[in-house]
DNA sequence: TCAACAGTTTAGAATTATTCTAAAGAGACT
DNA sequence: AGTCTCTTTAGAATAATTCTAAACTGTTGA
């Protein structure tokens, strides 16, 4: 017998809490099933805020901010630094890269196979790569 | 017979300043002087304030929050959006790439040929490719 | 089953980088 | 020099984010 989608929705998020070694709160599982829900996506904590609050989950901004930091330390989410004064997390943990447009603030993922980086330089002496974010700056025309 | 080098630097800043078309004033030079010294820099507002009143330069942080964004706009400085936190800019406007330690807050030009970006995407609808930043972030170990 | 502990949430204050404001100052052109 | 416009400035204002300390809640073990 099929258990409803919301107790499986549910289910799903506490067990991707669980294996990250995060307790499954109800907050942290709220805000999970929205991220998660569909598709790949690309928010600041006041977009996730508003958008739990429009949903009638009852979670402060603070535990947005740290459910964010949170989710991104236990590789959940990836935070991705293209706006100065905003910061964006991804629900897509996969490399992948990005278009960004200054002018209509919005972040994309660019599709298909990706950009093809050549001859990764090396790495200053003490260092190692962690990883390469590849910005792709657009503009309207 | 050959100037001193204060006053040829001094020239240098104010041609610079005036080719871009901003009115040389004194903070604007002072602070051109500073920027476009030595080599190539990367430096935030409230670094290069700290080195203009270390040097006896009078100037505010709001000028030189103004100055920096001015100059981007004139294409003197770019401006690097590597840390959710500060603003850098760069005295390197020139196709290249950046090395970012989390750890340490340096960033760092990618010295040498530039890592080849391979068949760039198509933009999104409406778009143009305005520039590709890529950032090699790196760890200590 | 429940007490107790450690981890979590919260409202609101605090912090930080940055921008704004409006008044004083200074290049530039006559 | 005078005037006009652009620039600078101190300090206030703003916006995103972090901190604080008190209340709350999963979890564990008796």
């Amino acid at each position: 017998m099929r258990k409803k989608l919301r107790e499986t929705a549910h289910e799903t998020a506490t067990m991707r809490l669980r294996q990250a070694g995060l307790r499954p709160t109800r907050q942290r599982n709220e805000l999970a099933k929205l991220l998660f829900r569909d598709g790949h996506r690309h928010l600041t904590a006041e977009m996730l805020h508003a958008e739990a609050v429009a949903e009638g989950v009852k979670v402060s901004l603070a535990t947005v901010y740290n459910t964010l930091h949170q989710f991104t330390q236990a590789g959940l989410l990836l935070q991705v630094v293209v706006d100065p004064t905003r910061s964006y997390f991804d629900t897509n943990t996969a490399d992948h890269q990005h278009f960004y447009c200054e002018d209509e603030n919005s972040l994309t993922d660019i599709p298909g196979p990706e950009i093809s980086v050549a001859d990764l330089p090396t790495p200053p002496p003490g260092t190692e790569i962690k990883r390469v974010d590849v910005v792709v700056h657009v503009r309207r025309h």
